[in-house]
DNA sequence: TATTGTTATACTCTATAACTATA
DNA sequence: TATAGTTATAGAGTATAACAATA
């Protein structure tokens, strides 16, 4: 029966387990996390590398260098912005997009395989938990629907 | 309003949220997460190497030199046993002690207050689901009292 | 021979500092 | 001068393969 002060431990753990199965669905696609992470936050919709900095919480030189590895993958492309030519905007290539989907969808099937054990009821309520700590520690959008109703990004 | 599949993308959020803490945490003490979360297993008790592997999850090269680096700043010693003198018990210095201590009190801290604005009852329903998770995808004791009630080790 | 741990090697991740190009 | 990105450099993390010591 757990007392107050254990809910960190279940945080914790909690996030090892979501990051055990993120990294073996990258694994599956021969990704690392970080770089499943970065096509992720821009499946969607194309960014700005400082942009993305903010996002991913990376300084610039990590982020060059991911997206560096990614790109010389064929899985996204860079393209400067002809209004401010200093800026570049980090998109998917069609197979990025494509790897980013399967993975995406591989993961969500992983985690909610992990609460199909749970009542319906409970599991929702504790997904609305988890979204109002998410929303009032304003995690950016690095993984979900950014276009879903009432869910935007960032 | 989230619906069911929504709850993939919580647990993808809240993970990074957690994971974001926990690393600020770990700059404060000038461990990386991975130190840290090793001298929290051995925080209470000693563990072979063989065993730590498959607590945290690496291969034992791995875990060699992450032993290595935590053993280099005084905070971890190895010992070899009499009994079998192939294996290594791990466990932390008198200061590593005292470092893990004050990390896991500031996660701790931290994490508490992520949840401190939500009602007591959703509080004590989210952690009870949590754990539940937690115990039926049998994740190991890397974070918490391992010794409370009810909550044995691995 | 099987097991425990380490060493050798290689690559990703990520930070800080310095640099380039554009605004 | 300020901003966007990259390059240079260095250390941490982690995997695979090969090795050493012990059982």
């Amino acid at each position: 029966m757990p007392d107050n002060s254990g809910i960190s431990a279940a945080l914790v753990r909690l996030s090892f387990l979501v990051q055990r199965l993120y990294a073996q669905a990258c694994s599956r696609h021969d990704l690392s996390p970080a770089q499943a992470q970065l096509m992720c936050v821009i499946k969607d919709q194309p960014r700005g590398m400082t942009e993305l900095t903010h996002m991913l919480g990376l300084e610039r030189p990590g982020l060059t260098g991911l997206a560096d590895r990614i790109e010389r993958r064929g899985l996204l492309r860079r393209e400067v912005r002809p209004n401010d030519r200093r800026t570049v905007m980090v998109s998917l290539t069609r197979t990025g997009k494509k790897v980013t989907e399967a993975f995406y969808a591989e993961v969500t099937a992983s985690l909610q395989g992990v609460v199909a054990h749970l009542p319906a009821d409970e599991r929702q309520q504790f997904e609305e938990t988890a979204f109002s700590i998410i929303m009032a520690e304003q995690v950016p959008a690095i993984f979900g629907d950014f276009e879903a109703a009432g869910r935007s990004a960032v």
